[in-house]
DNA sequence: TTACATACTTAAGAATCTTATGTATATTTA
DNA sequence: TAAATATACATAAGATTCTTAAGTATGTAA
């Protein structure tokens, strides 16, 4: 019998409903190809463990960036397990940029919002 | 027969899933009693049309914020017609204030993905 | 008098997530 | 060596939070 204690976050907050596209297509941007696993693991680690990906929101993700154009997939198999292997394509980094213009408006008018002293 | 054309933007983005309760409580905080056709007002003169906060988002938001202990509710008649002052409760302060913090950290932890060279 | 603005309500559906379950192999720990 | 944990992916069921849409009602401007 495990009891775990949840210290501090894991993302408790409501506030990344959408911001999962985005992760995803400027990891891929950033760093070539990706498998899933991989992701989750590196976000774990740029936010210290307070980020956790979870798979169920993660692959499906995925999958329908791969179907809207904005991915392409190769599996491989490597220590006899497969990955599949992510990598975004031309139309991905349009719509990377897109949703990194969008990230900035939002901050922007959350700012205006929460803190209207600054007019940003 | 009427076409709108959609110029630019009006909160097409997703990211803003989850952030509307936060939005709410600091409103309240900052301007004391408001009700929610203000509010829809208040949110649009801030962002410059950018945001625009649906009724229909709206109301079950401040129902159920009002359910929590968050807000109380004081309807008054003017120019015969019914307005919900809300107000903020000390419930709802110490809300807030989470809440506050939990964009905080989206916003850090967003920025160490986004934009690892800064490592906030 | 028709449209638009003000003011609130709520149901239906969509989008995006969490939880849970399943499959499978490798490695670590008791 | 058996059990637990880590790696790696998939997907269905349910929850949350939103958009769209329809409804009620009054006031004002075109």
């Amino acid at each position: 019998m495990y009891i775990y204690l949840r210290i501090l976050g894991m993302s408790t907050s409501s506030l990344y409903r959408g911001s999962l596209t985005t992760i995803l297509l400027k990891l891929l941007e950033e760093h070539g190809k990706m498998y899933g696993y991989e992701i989750t693991q590196k976000v774990k680690e740029l936010t210290q463990g307070d980020l956790v990906i979870k798979e169920g929101a993660l692959y499906p993700s995925l999958h329908k960036l791969e179907a809207s154009g904005f991915l392409t997939v190769r599996a491989q198999r490597v220590d006899n397990r497969i990955r599949k292997y992510y990598e975004i394509t031309p139309q991905g980094k349009e719509e990377k940029t897109s949703r990194l213009a969008e990230l900035d408006e939002f901050l922007a008018n959350m700012q205006r919002i929460i803190n209207p002293k600054l007019s940003y």
